[in-house]
DNA sequence: CTTGACCCCGTACCATGGTACGGAGTTTAG
DNA sequence: CTAAACTCCGTACCATGGTACGGGGTCAAG
């Protein structure tokens, strides 16, 4: 294990692009190693474990910040964490409530649609451009 | 009524800023009215209802790729329109989906972070980090 | 007639999460 | 030894939905 990697292994190993591992490392959530003097790099494997967990957040609906944010909560905290998992818990339930409202407001329209396809104007285009909000 | 209006009184008649007018007319959501000798462009009140539609339609959760889709649509054949906006429920619903099962996922991962705190590493921490996906 | 408010137009910039390109150096397989 | 494959690095670009800036013209009030 921890066998001298190159960033296109951790890469492949991780299945991103070697150039999300160096956007990574730019926006650092990914430390890049030391230069050494022959000229390629030399990751560790804990870089692919790094990279899996920032896909698996990402997975979760965590965005970058936010797991650049748990990432620097670390290991040890778990309180702290949770309490971050909790709120995009909450983010999520209002995510779905709001989607479940417009999911209401679409299917009125479509029904009334289905149902006057006698008039002349399209209640779905009638209700957009009209006055009442 | 449609008396002359400038870009200005659109703007502030539709609630949106100046920039977002001229910006919907490089995209092609708003015709730009040819310029007068005088200098002014001025716009009819069609282009405040255009632009309350487009900020309707969003909040219905189309982005303004479907939206110039809905508005070449027109008044008119209201089984297109119906279509698109059945089309956005079918995949609002598999929105609401996906964030359930996330919800899901998160919560376990909490209900995991309150029964076992005295564990050395936090179950959210070491889910993300292990190498089962 | 001057001042302030508004318009015109082009261009650049913001966040987000990357992707692509190109020239140069290195490493590895045949 | 040579050629392919890979790496390094900077920079530019993609989509999305706008926002900001700056120099100039115009219009309306005092």
């Amino acid at each position: 294990m921890t066998r001298p990697l190159t960033i296109g292994q951790v890469a492949r190993a991780a299945g991103v692009n070697v150039e999300t591992v160096r956007y990574y490392q730019r926006v650092g959530l990914v430390t890049e190693p030391p230069k050494p003097a022959s000229g390629f790099r030399i990751y560790s494997s804990e870089t692919i474990d790094r990279i899996n967990f920032i896909k698996r957040a990402q997975q979760l609906g965590f965005n970058l910040k936010e797991i650049s944010e748990l990432l620097d909560l670390g290991e040890g905290r778990c309180a702290d964490v949770r309490t971050r998992a909790e709120e995009k818990r909450a983010h999520i339930d209002s995510q779905i409530a709001d989607l479940r409202r417009l999911r209401e407001t679409l299917d009125s329209l479509i029904r009334a649609c289905s149902t006057e396809h006698g008039t002349a104007q399209c209640p779905i285009v009638e209700t957009l451009s009209g006055s009442d909000a």
